[in-house]
DNA sequence: CAAAAAACCTACTTATCGGTAAGTAAACCC
DNA sequence: GGGTTTACTTACCGATAAGTAGGTTTTTTG
């Protein structure tokens, strides 16, 4: 069967991921979600197990691209400054892109479940945290950064890519994109920088 | 009439904290909270406008203390760095002892409304960016700092000072403290500072 | 063309929601 | 002692919640 974006199930996608955002999971309710999506109840139950199923199905879309991502970065061997300026940008552009899953993601990791299914999103946190550990380190070795201590710069670093990720979640009156994040983080890496890689 | 802490009211209040806390707003139901503070349902009623009106109650108790502290470092002539250090151990102290109400202001920062009344909590976070502009500047000014691009440092000083609160909110593997905050905001002042102030 | 599958519907279920009416009992005050 | 106020109760309201039974219509397939 064909399709499209008329369809059914991915206008009931489109209108629980809306409603969702705006409203939270337990305040969002089935019959609002189909009313938006201009199709009877019996139809969300057709294609998702029930309203808990068709939140966890947007969530797997939310943190499916996020995955591949960070895979893409997995193992840097040289240019740390310069890599983890790209991550940081492709992150942030990628959240710039799908506002509507990351405060859905945000709404989860930062106040209580509401009655939507547990989701491990401190998985991803240590993820990244694990990952630039690895590449300062790496960067140590390879003598591009002097010696620092590279928990203390990760913290740093994650904070200000999560502060300017903050910024387009709330509405913030200074909103950051990935050039701030790259401007700021270019200033902290210039205090350690021993040697540029190539670029 | 000597009002105590079994009282009804009192009861109430600390139910509702944490119903909201553990649930959130829509998700706590007045059934609920009334269950648990160990009263009937027009109890509520009596001591509150509705479930909006004990929601507000908790609000403004947990945003008063915030203030009186955010009022304390107003006004900051000299020994920047220190002062701001203290201002920091502050928050973060005041955040660990009062973990409910921070997990409910985080729930409704980050997260949708769910029909909760609305409180405008960036403005506590536009006072906090222009405290800290403020500071740095008169650093500036007073030879205490060397002069850097005060909104940036600001970002990267809130940066850490949000990520290290928000590793106490969420299940966090690396929860940190005051002492982590004084540490890593005490190195990157270290790249900057000329002149300490005393103490 | 008929059967099967897919996609959809109406009408309905049980349970719980936020909230109130009307009343009672205890404490207080004149 | 009686009236008033405060603190509390039971019983109930209309509305909406998540979800389903049983059916019809449309599309696909052999």
């Amino acid at each position: 069967m064909n399709i499209t974006s008329d369809d059914a199930r991915v206008r009931l996608l489109e209108a629980a991921l809306d409603l969702f955002t705006e409203k939270g999971y337990a305040a969002a309710s089935v019959s609002e979600i189909v009313r938006r999506a201009g199709v009877t109840k019996p139809m969300l139950y057709y294609y998702f197990k029930n309203k808990e199923g068709i939140y966890s199905e947007l969530m797997a879309q939310a943190l499916t691209d996020f995955k591949i991502l960070l895979k893409k970065y997995e193992n840097v061997e040289k240019d740390v400054y310069i890599q983890i300026n790209n991550m940081f940008r492709d992150i942030m552009n990628l959240h710039a892109a799908r506002l509507k899953y990351a405060r859905l993601i945000y709404a989860m990791v930062y106040g209580p479940p509401q009655g939507a299914p547990f989701i491990d999103f401190e998985e991803y946190h240590a993820i990244m945290a694990e990952m630039l550990n690895k590449m300062i380190r790496k960067g140590v070795e390879n003598g591009e950064l002097e010696d620092v201590v590279t928990e203390d710069f990760t913290t740093v670093l994650l904070s200000v890519l999560f502060f300017c990720m903050d910024t387009q979640i709330i509405k913030c009156s200074c909103m950051m994109d990935s050039e701030d994040v790259s401007r700021i983080t270019g200033k902290l890496f210039d205090k350690i920088i021993i040697k540029r890689g190539e670029g």
